[in-house]
DNA sequence: CACTTGACCTGTCCGC
DNA sequence: TGCGGACAGGTCAAGT
């Protein structure tokens, strides 16, 4: 489930690979994650030079010489995977799985005029890639609602907590959910912080002291540069760039840690239902009697 | 208007 | 062993 430091981590791995390889060719077989017309990929795709990568909560952006861009989306199986030759040949760490490219996941295949290649892959179908004039990123719904960047110096406390006081009457996780609160949050990350904060997932904002808001905020930013500097999470399908599975699920405090000890009280982990997400809480760390 | 639920998909796991 | 069904979750559209 790729969130921030996920798309950050492949984000990051594009940007050392791609800057500056010509595109070929960009080929794909799932219209509906591709819904742009070929002769737009003719006219601006082909040929032009990748000058650039961005992320912007959990899109991710290749900024192409002819002004357009392609805008992706991992959504939950997204795999976007660089194979150079001189790089991933036989004997590298990660062979086994660069060798097995395309496979029938492969979504999107983008080949460099120096015979590397970029693989979008996305088991599920969910994930899309789009193109689109550089200057109308900004206007793309979903991007313009978008909260502020959790590790960027705008996520302060005053804006953390004017944006969650607005959705008082909410519970917790719903709000860290929303990708107008905090951009780039997803179920992993929702649930780690929580626990990290001590507050119930259910538990209403309104009932909330401010205290709790900021400690909460603290989290989500340690929480989001750990996994960063782990590489991410590979829950099922995750990986980077290179191809390789990131370590954070090796630090989760709750996430898929259903029915194991709680490594702060020993207590059993459980799995409930909250937002309709699959949400792992301490039912002794996270008490809904006693929230700060 | 604020919030919740269902749709989109496929691979995996569980129980019978 | 085979098979049906539940489940995984990010975002948008539709529903309450």
């Amino acid at each position: 489930m790729p969130e921030l430091p996920e798309v950050e981590t492949v984000r990051r791995g594009l940007d050392k690979h791609i800057v500056g390889r010509q595109i070929e060719s960009l080929d794909f077989d799932w219209p509906k994650g591709f819904p742009n017309a070929p002769a737009e990929v003719k006219s601006f795709v082909i040929k032009a030079k990748i000058i650039g990568t961005e992320r912007r909560g959990k899109a991710l952006f290749l900024h192409l010489s002819t002004k357009y861009s392609l805008m992706i989306h991992l959504k939950m199986t997204g795999q976007l995977v660089y194979v150079g030759e001189e790089r991933f040949g036989a004997g590298h760490p990660d062979d086994s799985l660069i060798s097995t490219l395309p496979s029938k996941s492969t979504r999107v295949i983008i080949k460099f005029t120096d015979k590397t290649t970029l693989y979008f892959n996305d088991q599920r179908k969910f994930g899309w890639m789009k193109l689109m004039p550089t200057s109308e990123i900004e206007q793309v719904p979903f991007i313009a609602k978008l909260g502020p960047e959790p590790l960027e110096r705008e996520f302060t406390k005053n804006v953390f907590n004017v944006l969650m006081r607005k959705r008082n009457n909410r519970g917790f996780k719903a709000a860290l959910l929303d990708q107008s609160v905090v951009a780039g949050i997803g179920n992993i990350y929702a649930d780690e912080a929580l626990f990290m904060a001590k507050i119930h997932p259910t538990a209403k904002i309104i009932e909330a002291s401010d205290e709790a808001l900021e400690t909460l905020r603290k989290a989500i930013v340690d929480i989001l540069a750990l996994s960063l500097e782990k590489g991410g999470s590979t829950d099922r399908n995750y990986v980077d760039a290179e191809g390789k599975k990131g370590s954070y699920i090796e630090f989760a405090q709750v996430f898929r840690r259903e029915g194991k000890e709680c490594r702060r009280c020993g207590a059993t982990i459980v799995k409930t239902r909250v937002a309709g997400r699959g949400t792992h809480t301490c039912p002794v760390c996270q008490n809904p009697e006693e929230q700060p």
